[in-house]
DNA sequence: CAACCGATCACCT
DNA sequence: GGTGATCGGTTGC
């Protein structure tokens, strides 16, 4: 569960340069709202791997040819969610970073689930008997396509969603905690611009989605 | 307008 | 370690 005295990112939190802000956001919860008629629920997760996408230079990052309708929230205000279509049947979650006009966003690798966790073993489709071991737990939300999944996150659903509101159905609150050694790695599965070590994460955490 | 292929995952050997 | 599922955006003819 997390701690005691949460409050939400400002905007301003990721109006940075994404490197700065992946290396911030390491440790901090993201939380799901909704509210289904009356019962209110809400799913969270500490975040333990991200991945940087720059603005410029980077071939890697879908902003890399400039603006298209898929990509436009890139280049929109910071503090939005771009959520993106994948090999058919995944979304993937980012955050927009820089002020408005710069395209650069990191994107959500891993979290490890604190709450609603049933419910994220529903939409994924793992049995409740594997939940009581930390290699069950990390079929909910280690990996992008995953924790879109276990957090019912879609592109109609989601895409420009702004994360510093306070209705908003997704929110990234802050509890005191502070993760200890973080390590940057080459990123996963991309071939283009493949050398910056871009991927950001809590060292030694079990749910990081790999290595 | 057809072909290609990807910021993935699950399941196989 | 390898591969198929599955489809929208982008590229190339």
């Amino acid at each position: 569960m997390p701690g005691k005295r949460e409050h939400i990112l400002p905007q301003s939190f990721y109006a940075r340069d994404p490197r700065i802000v992946a290396r911030d956001l390491l440790g901090k919860i993201l939380v799901r709202t909704s509210s289904q008629g009356a019962t209110k629920r809400r799913l969270a997760g500490r975040i333990v791997e991200l991945e940087v996408y720059l603005g410029e230079g980077d071939l890697a990052a879908h902003s890399a040819a400039g603006r298209t309708e898929r990509n436009q929230v890139l280049f929109g205000p910071p503090g939005h969610a771009y959520v993106y279509f994948i090999y058919g049947m995944y979304y993937c979650l980012n955050f927009s970073c820089m002020p408005e006009g710069n395209a650069g966003c990191v994107l959500l690798r891993a979290l490890e689930p604190l709450e609603g966790i049933e419910t994220m073993a529903k939409a994924r489709g793992i049995s409740e008997d594997r939940l009581g071991s930390t290699s069950g737990l990390r079929l909910l939300t280690s990996g992008p396509g995953r924790l879109c999944q276990a957090l019912g996150i879609t592109r109609t659903g989601f895409n420009a969603e702004a994360l510093y509101k306070r209705d908003s159905r997704l929110q990234i609150v802050e509890d005191g905690f502070t993760p200890g050694e973080v390590r940057t790695t080459m990123r996963v599965g991309i071939t283009k611009s493949a050398e910056m070590p871009l991927r950001y994460i809590i060292a030694q955490n079990p749910f990081v989605s790999r290595g």
